[in-house]
DNA sequence: ACCTGAACACCGTTCAAGT
DNA sequence: ACCTGAACACCGTTCAAGT
């Protein structure tokens, strides 16, 4: 399970002195995060992983969460959540779409769900897609306290959806299990709630 | 720190044999995850809690995650959330002050948020919660299956709300932290927003 | 500068034994 | 039936040493 046929070119760079660094380590990182969960990536899985002893990382994170930081940075960066068709004139469309790649971006790796709350800070990835958010919600006329306070809302509700859907859902009574079961849209209709309340806003104010 | 004057009636079952129970467990357990937080929570300093070897835990749970999920409950149950004065009748009274509830509640032991995702899963009294709401909503003249849906958003806006206000807002720009923060009642803006959604289909339908 | 090796204080958990 | 004691395979991390 080593190394009999080289795999798929994912591993090119061989193990010498000085190839290890924090971008490289992130990958790896998640790539276990991804295959095994984030809560399986443990300091002597990943220096095993890169073929290094686990002593190794800690020239290039300071503790475990630094590199799990790296490692979801990585992970929003990855999902490109803003990168999609509609335009910023569109602002109900692109909140709606923006948010909801966010909601699909969580649920691919529902092992983030427990980092999502304390102590792990989102990086550049998290605060780009606020900022974004807020910049294409003034243009469109809110104030930027109101755009944070919306993109706040959304925010809570993609992040309490995403967790619900993965979780809470299994705690239900048998019966209104079944009740849950077959409204699937539940993000959409949410978001369009949220949305269109802010629409709303809008047609009153101007 | 063990025992010069009685503390407050609070520990008064010396260590006999067989004083150890699901119940006394879990109690100590709550006790340290209020003040340690629940990633403290371990076997072996609860087993030192009570003046008992961790492996004596065995014989009452199962594992850990059996201890926790009995911790979590009782954490539920403790907070009592819908135990306040608003009649049900005032449908929208008694969701508002519920789900405000719920955020106190998660708000006071904020080291719950990383279970609130996968596995551990809240009994009794969670579910409590949810059917209580439901069947406010349907006396109010909404169909279960409306009420289900509205919960789920009432539930997954209040969780990520009170994640959010823990943890996220630390990942703003410090320009963006500033807007944040003068808004307060965040989760009572959400809170109303979703609930006249619902009030306005009410009026609508009938 | 970058990595290794041995060691430490913790985990959860198993298994065999005591009362 | 209920609890103890020793042991195991894991953690993250420190410190001193190699190249």
């Amino acid at each position: 399970m080593t190394s009999m046929n080289p795999p798929a070119a994912v591993e090119t760079a061989k193990h010498q002195r000085g190839h290890l660094s924090r971008e490289r380590l992130a990958i790896a990182g998640l790539k276990i995060a991804r295959t095994e969960g984030l809560e399986n990536l443990t300091m002597k899985r990943l220096a095993k992983a890169v073929a290094v002893t686990p002593m190794a990382i800690y020239r290039h994170f300071e503790d475990k969460s630094d590199l799990i930081d790296a490692v979801l940075d990585r992970f929003v960066q990855e999902q490109d959540i803003c990168n999609h068709g509609v335009p910023g004139k569109d602002w109900a469309g692109w909140l709606e779409r923006t948010y909801s790649n966010m909601y699909d971006g969580l649920q691919s790796m529902p092992s983030v769900y427990p980092y999502l709350s304390s102590g792990s800070r989102f990086g550049a990835g998290a605060t780009d897609v606020v900022t974004q958010s807020l910049d294409v919600m003034e243009a469109a006329g809110f104030s930027r306290e109101r755009a944070a306070q919306a993109a706040s809302t959304l925010n809570g509700f993609v992040i309490g959806c995403a967790i619900m859907d993965n979780a809470f859902y299994q705690s239900l009574s048998a019966k209104d299990k079944a009740l849950h079961s077959n409204l699937e849209p539940r993000l959409q209709t949410g978001l369009r709630l949220i949305i269109s309340g802010l629409k709303h806003e809008l047609s009153v104010q101007s």
